[in-house]
RNA sequence: GGGAUCCAU
């Protein structure tokens, strides 16, 4: 059964999604891993609801998701915004006892994030019992995404009691937060405690949050100075 | 043999 889901995976690399789908469909034995490797490449090519309909066939020919199927239509609720599919997957998480897992409550709070649904990402992340650097990134991008700047710049210094290193996407949210609101003296000094304490190389991303940041308030020579001087090349 | 945050698509 690897050697279908490589062939399954090799497939769908070369767009051969059909074909890919009737060798899923031919197995002897259904297999979780090989029916998400399907639902990924579907995940990534074909609209929502055909995602959606693979996974009922899936559970229709009796297989059980686990937790990386479940991670993937997670993915495509996120992606697409589809809120009522979201919850149910949160409902179907919650019947496989996955509540805990860290990734897919890292993805939970994704997915509702995506959806606007700001208050239930809160939720959930509030619930993890265990958290990483990815799951803070997940609940400050959600909040920096929908302006909730304040709520950005807090969590971001909870992150930080909690001994939770912040990296390069921690950054790129709360600057993000920064330009949003205009809050130049804290995106510099942000700026500048991300080079310096933690070492972070800013990237090109950074450095557009800045001049854009710098730009807002007025201070285009700054701004434009800031483009000429960048240690990476501008886009 | 399939895995979450940013970027890219």
């Amino acid at each position: 059964t690897a050697v279908r889901t490589a062939l399954v995976t090799f497939y769908t690399k070369c767009s051969l999604l059909a074909e890919a789908h009737r060798i899923v469909l031919e197995a002897s034995k259904q297999d979780v891993v090989t029916w998400s490797c399907l639902i990924k490449a579907y995940a990534e090519h074909k609209p929502a609801e055909q995602v959606f309909y693979l996974f009922g066939q899936m559970e229709g020919e009796g297989v059980m998701p686990d937790r990386v199927c479940v991670i993937s239509v997670l993915d495509v609720c996120a992606y697409h915004a589809a809120l009522a599919e979201g919850k149910q997957m949160h409902y179907r998480v919650m019947d496989m006892c996955l509540e805990r897992d860290l990734i897919v409550g890292t993805a939970l709070v994704t997915m509702y994030g995506k959806c606007g649904s700001l208050k239930d990402a809160q939720i959930t992340f509030d619930r993890m019992p265990e958290r990483n650097a990815v799951t803070w990134n997940a609940i400050i991008g959600a909040h920096s995404q929908h302006g909730h700047v304040k709520q950005s710049l807090y969590l971001f210094q909870q992150m930080q009691q909690k001994c939770c290193t912040p990296d390069g996407t921690t950054y790129h949210h709360i600057l993000s937060a920064c330009r949003y609101a205009g809050l130049l003296d804290e995106g510099r000094q942000i700026f500048l405690s991300m080079c310096q304490v933690h070492n972070i190389k800013p990237t090109v991303d950074h450095f557009n949050c800045m001049v854009d940041l710098v730009a807002r308030v007025g201070l285009l020579d700054e701004s434009e100075g800031m483009i000429k001087s960048m240690p990476c090349n501008p886009n």
